[in-house]
DNA sequence: ATAACGCGTAAGGCTACGCTTACGTGTTAG
DNA sequence: CTAACACGTAAGCGTAGCCTTACGCGTTAT
């Protein structure tokens, strides 16, 4: 069985990332997504499961749909993840990595 | 045909990862990076064409030895690769992922 | 020249992954 | 109650990914 993957392993493929940050963007139902994007909704469902168990997204029923939604904790649990390979790639490499992080809010 | 694969997969094998991180700390040997890895030495040199190719490493020969460092450049390019995407993910979440980022060197 | 070292690469195997089609379940509409 | 809708999930397939062993090439040492 697949035990917790990595962060990076769950946005490294490109359908997952788009519906990701599609859904950062704004809340949608499985199908809508689907409609969008040149995979079957199974696919899109499977993705989203993936996402799910990674705790990235929680689902919401809506009557016969089901909207999904980035989840805030997920989020800011990634974005620690990315700080930490980040700081700890960049611990002995003072050099010219200008680029200030951007604020976030 | 693998054609430029995101950083994102670059990155999502924990093998990988771990020899990136290593190598920004300090840049080593292919055998000295082998031996304190769980795989073999040809398959340290796999991944460090994968890295290669993305950019993120370059090798230097020095005698029967080839040291690989990290590409300041493809180190750059990794950071506004994350930038956008957290930027493109949190464009409509102003919402509560507080920690502030973090400075860098 | 010969041997030993460090490494890249080819070949093959095994598993994980992403996709499709088919089907089952819960919900709303008529 | 029945039909239609939106979705999850199982089953199966093809491919990509990571690993190993085997081999070949350039470099340093004897």
């Amino acid at each position: 069985m697949t035990y917790a993957k990595s962060s990076w392993a769950v946005l490294a493929d490109p359908t997952r990332r788009t519906i990701f940050e599609r859904l950062a963007a704004y809340p949608s139902a499985v199908g809508e997504l689907a409609s969008d994007l040149p995979v079957s909704r199974p696919a899109v469902s499977q993705h989203l499961k993936v996402l799910k168990d990674a705790g990235l997204v929680i689902d919401i029923r809506a009557g016969k749909q089901r909207i999904y939604h980035v989840d805030p904790d997920g989020l800011a649990a990634l974005r620690a993840e990315l700080d930490r390979f980040w700081n700890n790639t960049l611990a002995a490499y003072k050099s010219v990595v200008e680029q200030p992080p951007r604020e976030i809010s």
